[in-house]
DNA sequence: CGATTCTTTGAAAACAGTCAATCTGTGTGG
DNA sequence: CCACACAGATTGACTGTTTTCAAAGAATCG
């Protein structure tokens, strides 16, 4: 059941993890199947646990006061879902993490994700990077946010992450991008006629 | 002169700096003044420094087809410079890096700055810090992107940071944002009357 | 002072959002 | 198997916001 996570790890490490090393990860991950829709996250909640996707889909959105969510994230098999911020500071979230297909997932809490970090040398490493990755990537997502045309935006998308077009449905994309369901379908069959 | 990074780092860490360690800091700094309008990166060269800025101002900004510049980093006195993707993983820039005003900086290469961090725990803890606080930041404004009108957008940007305003022009905060200048101009305008 | 940069304004055009209606496909229960 | 409900996608007409372009007014600096 661990073997996506450990795999995820070695992929972003050079160090090879122990045996050791492994059975403290699959000790410290709490197994959870999400029901469709289920949240994972509720505003106004610190978020106890990062969830590593083992099959399955998740979308953190922010609501405004109109009730109209805005999607900042999704994540499908082998990344994570959790507000970082919320869970590193302990702070209330502004945000809503649910499930949008039923989703198992591995939990991890903050005192075991430090413990290990700081106990496996390539866990270390591959934690570092990651944050890395995902850092580069929301810089280039305010770049495109604030240069690109909608239609440039989602032609990028659907280059960086076709995957999300199979899995999403277009709303979901388009609140992503930024912008309505309707201008993203007109978007689309604007691009079509190219 | 390195006062201002060393007080900096201490403000992030709660391990005391040693005296050892304050001088290999200061032995990896390279000091620099920029003009005004000097470039500190160009577009497709890789980023060799990061720039802690002890005096002045830069800004960070990609350039469409039109020639237009889009502003995604502002950096005054005690922030960061440089295009992290580019300086972590020696990838070319797709980024501008000039000083708006004249600016003194410290400068440090990757090498040193890896070489530093690992041998010194409280800076390790900082570089940490800073790295989360800066991701947190991009999220927010990933989420102010595409959740927050141009008004909105610019009311918290004035409560976030206010030495922005007075630092810069308006078509640079206009250009952080992701709008015009004009239309950051009539933005103000009906803020103020009501 | 003159030059440059910055800000504001106006009018037209482009773009995106809203609301309501329709169309499509999927899956459920009778 | 059909009828129906439901979620999603599309379309049209309308509204509102933002951009564009051009010009003119401040402000700043050598």
């Amino acid at each position: 059941m661990h073997e996506p996570l450990l795999k995820y790890i070695q992929n972003y490490s050079a160090t090879p993890l122990t045996e050791g090393d492994m059975r403290m990860i699959e000790e410290a991950c709490i197994f959870k199947r999400f029901r469709k829709r289920q949240y994972f996250l509720q505003e106004g909640e610190v978020c106890k646990y990062l969830a590593f996707i083992l099959k399955g889909a998740m979308r953190q959105y922010s609501v405004d006061e109109k009730g109209t969510e805005h999607i900042v994230y999704l994540s499908i098999e082998n990344w994570w879902a959790g507000d970082r911020e919320s869970h590193t500071m302990l702070t209330p979230s502004r945000y809503f993490i649910d499930a949008w297909e039923e989703t198992d997932a591995l939990l991890i809490t903050r005192a075991d994700s430090i413990k290990l970090i700081d106990s496996i040398p390539a866990l270390k490493e591959a934690s570092k990077k990651m944050d890395e990755k995902n850092a580069f990537a929301l810089l280039n997502r305010v770049n495109a946010n604030i240069s690109l045309s909608a239609e440039q935006r989602y032609a990028e998308l659907e280059k960086k992450y076709p995957e999300f077009l199979q899995r999403f449905p277009q709303h979901i994309i388009a609140s992503y991008l930024g912008i309505t369901k309707e201008t993203l379908s007109r978007v689309r069959n604007r691009a079509v006629k190219k």
